[in-house]
DNA sequence: ACCCAGAATGAATGAATATTCATTCTTGAT
DNA sequence: ATCAAGAATGAATATTCATTCATTCTGGGT
């Protein structure tokens, strides 16, 4: 960790030397989130203890709860991070002009919710852990919705725009936002559970499937 | 509970009258797992315990460690009765021979996925909370993946079937099979999370579209 | 060179929880 | 009536875990 920055170990004697670092408060919290994230993807959201955390983040117990609060506000901040990342990349594709063709768009957006970054398993352990818990956990629930909107938003304007310029009869830019997002949260439930059924590039045909019938003239 | 099949009771003084009741093993274990379902889906996974279980149900807490091993099995069993429910009705509608035409079998399938019964909060609840977990546990993953395919399976010849009959052209059984599947998962992720921007009744609006823009003749 | 604000530590604490098992109770058979 | 098989109980146990806090350490400012 800190050998590539150089000049901070000294001599670093055995592999469990215990240098004491002082890191701003921002870089910590960063740490214990990412840490939580590998924690729940490899032994699950209700295995998941402090200790296991902050030993995976190469820190003291104590630091947790001088950082977050408590072991609850963590698993809420890591949500809100995992959340934040996920539809900020799609609102980001969504909204930006850089890509002025709109077929073009859709696929970049595809691109991304389909793509290595977000289809880690990691990622996706995280975002359906805390999708089964949200059921009994209002607050999840609030932290998800609030994203959630945003982005179907977005995505019904994309469409609406798409049809607009396909000229596309019959078809309602809400319902089928509301259906591609229910398939790209299928496809990633796939991938997560049955990867042995359902491969990665598979999923992207079938999404792509889905996007070619409503849109023949926009996609391929 | 006792009340109506009648003449168990003998005066029943209290609210809390401790008569102890004997039954059946399988009868108990049913009766736990019904339990688990509705704790689950109250208070997540994360927070279930074997006291507010057997509580749930009625018993004393040693009766869960009697019937099943540990906590542990216990969930594991209660999974497969979710499981198993969940597919047994989808495999029951697509094979069973009682409805000939096929668009209206299509229906019912539809009816059955996002109808009463398996759109029950609490039965939502569980199945998202074990796909949370799955990434983390092999033998839930294993669990699900087992009777997933078998439904996959059913669901790709019925689809054989309809494009055969409708002579539907460049659909490929298998994808729209795996497409339709992940939408309907995701309608049901759509659920439970945002029950606030998604109803059950457009939940069903959306399948339908997905089912008609496949297969025109047979759907409306 | 010295200081000190606040970052970091980890042993200690107390609460929660799964599991055990000695004991009690119920029921159907004899 | 009596009995045995086994179903049910729940207090006790041992473990695990979140949280606390007295203490130690670090590095930038003077």
């Amino acid at each position: 960790m800190t050998d590539a920055s150089g000049a901070v170990t000294e001599a670093l004697p055995e592999p469990g030397s215990k240098r004491r670092q002082i890191r701003p408060k921002a870089e910590r919290r960063q740490q214990l989130i990412d840490a939580t994230i590998r924690c729940i993807a490899q032994h699950g959201l209700s295995a998941v203890t402090m200790q296991m955390v902050t030993r995976e983040a190469g820190l003291s117990v104590g630091i947790a709860n001088l950082h977050f609060e408590s072991k609850d506000n963590l698993l809420k901040e890591t949500l809100r991070f995992v959340a934040e990342e996920y539809h900020g990349g799609q609102i980001e594709i969504m909204e930006g002009d850089d890509i002025s063709d709109l077929g073009k768009r859709l696929d970049a957006l595809l691109d991304f919710q389909l793509g290595r970054g977000v289809t880690q398993r990691q990622k996706m352990s995280v975002w359906f852990a805390y999708y089964g818990e949200a059921g009994a956990r209002p607050v999840y629930q609030k932290i998800v919705s609030t994203v959630d909107k945003l982005a179907a938003q977005k995505l019904e304007t994309l469409f609406t725009d798409i049809i607009r310029e396909g000229d596309y009869q019959g078809v309602d830019a809400r319902e089928l936002a509301t259906g591609y997002s229910a398939l790209i949260d299928g496809l990633h439930l796939g991938l997560l559970v049955t990867p042995r059924e359902l491969s990665k590039r598979r999923a992207r045909a079938v999404a792509r499937d889905f996007l070619r019938r409503a849109f023949p003239q926009h996609i391929r």
